[in-house]
RNA sequence: GGCCCCAUCGUCUAGUGGCCUAGGACGCUGGCCUCUCAAGCCGGAAACGGGGAUUCGACUUCCCCUGGGGCCA
C-alpha cells in the first residue's frame, strides 16, 4: 500500500511547534515509506481566516526542510488542496446521505436546540440534539428552508477503531450526538470535511495529536455511512509546556517562526522535535540525527504513548552543537542576519567589516546556544563602550598605581607592534605580565574591562584584533584617564 | 461532571519476565583544563506513584486505586 499523509492545518496563524512536531512525524514516515506528504489547507472556518498565513504555513514548513508533494502551489492529482474551493463535495456527500436515509435535514432553531441542551443538563446528563426531526418524515423539512444536515448516529451499540500504537478503543453510540454535517449556510462541518478530503485523497494514514481521539468515532460513523473504508490512525502524544499542560500560546515562544527569530537552527530544531516522543532505542544511545538518519530511522511504532514536556534547556545544548558543527564559513552566513537585525552592522556587508566578522566567528562558535547570542556577545566590536569602573580597573589585590602602569605598558607595547594580531599579542602580553610580577589572568582582565566593556568577553586577543588598534588604544586611554582621575 | 488517553531520575528517554546494584542525554553539582566565559574531559546526586494478582522470579503481564493530561459540556 502507497503511504500517503498529510498536514492539514487551518490558516489562522503561524504554525504551532507542538502541531509541527506531529508534522515532523508525518514527514518523517512518508520520507521513509517513500510516500506523499500533503499540504492541505482547511479554511471553511471563515471567520478565523489569517490573511496571508498561507504563506506563514509554506515558509515555516520550508525553513524546517520538510517538504511537500502535493498541495497548494505545487498541484497534485487530488486538488484543489483548499477546502473553501471543494465545498460541492461536502454538499454532495451530505446529500447522498440525506437520500439514503443515513442523514436527516433539521430546521429546529437556535433558540430549541438552547432549551434542549439546557433540560438535558438540568437533568444532569450530557447535553445533545434531541433528535426531534430525526423521526420526521423524509421531505418534511424541505431542501429550500434554511437547516443544516445531521447524520442518523446509531443509539446503540458501540463505535470502535484502530490506533497502530494503542489499539482498539471504544465509544458508546448513546453517548454520541447526531452531530451537524452540513450547516445551514451550505458550508460542511469540520468532520464531514476531513473525512471527505481524506478520502478521496487517498489518504492512507491519519497521524495526529491523541486530543482528537475521542472525535474519532464521529469521523468512523461517516466513513460507515459513506460506506467507505476509514484512514489508518494513528494517534500521538500532545507536547507539553514545562507546567505540564499542552503546549500553547501562554508558554511563550511557540511558533516556528520565533524559534527562527530567537537563532535557533532549523536541523537543531527538527532533531530535537523528533526525539519528542521518539527515540531509536534498542540499547541505541545516539541523539544527534541528521535529516537522512532520521528518516532512514524514524519507526512509528516507537512512538511513544505518554505526553513529552517540552525543553528548552535541551533544545538550547542541542542547538549549540549543532552551531559547533557548522564550518566557520557556513557559521557566518547564518550569523549576518543576526548582526544586522540588530543594527551592528550595515547591509550589505562591507568588506572590511567581513573581515572582522571573519575574525570573531571562530572566537564565538563554541560560545553561541543560539545563533541571537552573538549580538551580546561581540556588540563591542561594533559600538562604544561604557566608560570602566574603577572597580572594574582593579582586581583584587592590585592597587591604582599598578594598574595603570599595567595599563601604559598595555598601551606602549600594542603601539608597538607590528601586526595587530591575536598571534602577536598573545606571547607578549604574557610576558608582559611577568616583566610586571603580575599573573596573565588580572593583567587580561584589566584589559578585558577596558576594552570590551565586559567581565566576560570571546578570548581577549582575537576580540582585540576584531575591535582593531586605533580604538584599542582609544578604550585603553579611557581607562587610563580613569585611574589617573582616580589618583589625582 | 461525563467519556477517553497516559504513568521509569526535575525533563527527554533505554528497558518488552531473570542481562537492572535500572543505562544514556539535558539540566543541576564536584573536579581537571584555563586570560573571563564557554567548549572539552573525569566524577556525583537524582526515577521504576501505591496496593493486590499471575509467576520460582516482576520496571517489564492483569486488576484496582491514585495522579497527570485531553475532549465534550
Amino acid at each position: 500500500m502507497t503511504v500517503r499523509v498529510r498536514f492539514a492545518p487551518s490558516p489562522t496563524g503561524y504554525p504551532h511547534i507542538g502541531n509541527i512536531r506531529t508534522v515532523v512525524f508525518n514527514w518523517l514516515y512518508a520520507r521513509q515509506q517513500q510516500g506523499t506528504f500533503v499540504l492541505r489547507i482547511e479554511d471553511t472556518d471563515r471567520e478565523r481566516y489569517v490573511d496571508d498565513a498561507l504563506h506563514v504555513i509554506t515558509d515555516s514548513l520550508t525553513w524546517l526542510g520538510i517538504d511537500y508533494d502535493e498541495g497548494p502551489g505545487v498541484g497534485g492529482d487530488y486538488g484543489p488542496y483548499v477546502q473553501s474551493r471543494r465545498l460541492q463535495l461536502y454538499q454532495d456527500a451530505a446529500e447522498t446521505l440525506v437520500a439514503q436515509g443515513k442523514a436527516y435535514r433539521c430546521n429546529c432553531s437556535k433558540e430549541r436546540l438552547d432549551a434542549v441542551r439546557e433540560a438535558m443538563r438540568a437533568e444532569g446528563k450530557t447535553p445533545m440534539y434531541d433528535g426531534l426531526c430525526r423521526d420526521k418524515p423524509a421531505g418534511a423539512v424541505a431542501q429550500d428552508e434554511p437547516h443544516v444536515i445531521r447524520l442518523k448516529v446509531p443509539r446503540e451499540g458501540l463505535t470502535t477503531f484502530h490506533d497502530v500504537l494503542r489499539g482498539d478503543i471504544s465509544f458508546e453510540n448513546a453517548l454520541i450526538d447526531d452531530q451537524v454535517l452540513l450547516k445551514s449556510d451550505g458550508y460542511p462541518t469540520y468532520h464531514l470535511a476531513v473525512v471527505v478530503d481524506d478520502h478521496l485523497m487517498e489518504i492512507s494514514h491519519v497521524m495526529r495529536g491523541d486530543d482528537w481521539i475521542p472525535s474519532t468515532p464521529k469521523r468512523i460513523l461517516i466513513y460507515e455511512a459513506l460506506g467507505w473504508e476509514p484512514p489508518t490512525y494513528v494517534h500521538v502524544p500532545l507536547v507539553l509546556g514545562p507546567d505540564g499542560r499542552k503546549l500553547g500560546k501562554r508558554h511563550g515562544a511557540t511558533s516556528v517562526d520565533e524559534f527562527r527569530r530567537q537563532g535557533y537552527l532549523p536541523e537543531a530544531l527538527l532533531n530535537f522535535l523528533a526525539l519528542l516522543g521518539w527515540a531509536p532505542g534498542e540499547g541505541d544511545e545516539q541523539e544527534i540525527f541528521s535529516r537522512e538518519e532520521l528518516i532512514a530511522r524514524f519507526d512509528i511504532h516507537r512512538i511513544n504513548l505518554s505526553p513529552a514536556v517540552f525543553s528548552y534547556d535541551k533544545l538550547d545544548w542541542m542547538n549549540g552543537v549543532y552551531i559547533r558543527n557548522l564550518s566557520p564559513d557556513e557559521l557566518l552566513v547564518r550569523l549576518i542576519p543576526f548582526w544586522t537585525d540588530a543594527g551592528l552592522i550595515p547591509t550589505p556587508v562591507p568588506v572590511e567589516i567581513l573581515r572582522t566578522l571573519e575574525i570573531l566567528v571562530p572566537l564565538v562558535q563554541e560560545r553561541l546556544k543560539t545563533l541571537k547570542d552573538v549580538v551580546e556577545l561581540t556588540d563591542f566590536v561594533f559600538q562604544e563602550v561604557p566608560v570602566p569602573t574603577l572597580e572594574a580597573l582593579m582586581p583584587k589585590n592590585m592597587s591604582a598605581e599598578q594598574s595603570l602602569e599595567a595599563i601604559r605598558a598595555t598601551q606602549r607595547l600594542l603601539s608597538g607592534l607590528v601586526q595587530f594580531t591575536a598571534e602577536e599579542m598573545e606571547p607578549r602580553m604574557r610576558a608582559l605580565a611577568t616583566e610586571l610580577g603580575l599573573k596573565a589572568g588580572p593583567l587580561f582582565g584589566i584589559v578585558r574591562n577596558a576594552v570590551t566593556g565586559k567581565q566576560v568577553s570571546p578570548p581577549l586577543f582575537g576580540s582585540l584584533q576584531a575591535v582593531g588598534r586605533a580604538r584599542t588604544l582609544k578604550r585603553l586611554e579611557v581607562a587610563e584617564r580613569v585611574l589617573t582621575a582616580h589618583l589625582g
